[in-house]
DNA sequence: ACTTTGTTCGAACGAACGTTCGAATTAGGC
DNA sequence: GCCTAATTCGAACGTTCGTTCGAACAAAGT
């Protein structure tokens, strides 16, 4: 809190007048940083009907906002279970909205095509994919956002893709 | 230090006789793990010759020992940047040999197939896939390290094998 | 002008933390 | 049995942390 202090030039006492305490700080940071990417993932979906492309989107959508804010997802992975049973609540179940999301966008490809493959494990695997990036992007070596998620695509489609089909039309 | 000197019987100010400062516990905890990983790989990868089964061997490797001691490596993770210049550079070197070690496993399929992809992105998306697991592994809903470890083989491999494959012999 | 309401801050409180100290106890060598 | 060295610990020190308090100041309403 008062390196927040000095950083904002907010006196100590200041801050807890408007936020009444470091969790229900890191609890708004959290409710807003999750819902502003469920937002524009929604945007991004809208309209796009074929089903790779659309978990692209998805890659595209969460690297973006990881790299713009890298700092802060830093913070936010290593807080992630640091609010209490009140405020933690709140913020799992946009959690869980958005991990449902993505369940969605692969279970749609999977039938479509008729794949094999464990959905859970598949949408974990993207996850931590996606969200150890802020351990070791490095904007002076490595490409933007937008590669990335092409070159993660790439690997991570082609993996799920080439698994053994399913017989029959079931 | 206060909840170790609880959890392991011995009093706080004998914690300080056998470890001298938090800092140096926290170095040798680091390099006992990644020491350990290491050498349990390489004893593992003797005799073994196929890439592909020698990436497989990688990826049970470190699922296994990141299931075995979950909370340990939840907390590695999370003190990733704790230590200071002198005892981090140490730990780094480790960890730096065994990130070479993926990256030469991955360039050996490579080349022995032809195959087109960024190394370096390959092997950090590997490490994200196999590190988040500390997020979300619970030994009462998912399987073994064995058998995850065969899922994201397959995801994982799959997609780097199945990337373009270079013109003629270079 | 005066009261009320909202905003800002320096200073402090109590708890938790990493660490140290000196004394008490134990073990080992002679 | 005695001396030395190794081990163990309760108690404390100084710092940092999250939080609160009361006073000072500014804005808005009447």
């Amino acid at each position: 809190m008062r390196d927040l202090s000095r950083q904002s030039g907010m006196s100590l006492a200041g801050l807890y007048y408007y936020f009444e305490s470091k969790e229900r700080l890191l609890y708004l940071i959290q409710k807003h940083t999750f819902t502003t990417i469920v937002q524009r993932l929604k945007a991004r979906l809208e309209g796009v009907s074929d089903a790779e492309e659309r978990i692209r989107i998805f890659i595209l959508n969460h690297l973006e906002y990881f790299l713009a804010n890298q700092a802060a997802m830093k913070v936010l992975s290593h807080e992630a279970e640091a609010l209490k049973n009140g405020f933690a609540s709140e913020v799992a179940a946009i959690k869980r909205e958005y991990y449902r999301i993505c369940v969605g966008l692969l279970d749609d490809l999977k039938s479509e095509r008729s794949l094999q493959f464990s959905t859970r494990i598949a949408v974990l695997s993207l996850f931590g994919m996606m969200n150890w990036i802020y351990t070791w992007h490095n904007p002076r070596v490595d490409a933007d956002a937008a590669s990335i998620a092409r070159e993660m695509g790439d690997v991570f489609l082609r993996g799920v893709m080439e698994s053994k089909k399913r017989r029959d039309g079931r």
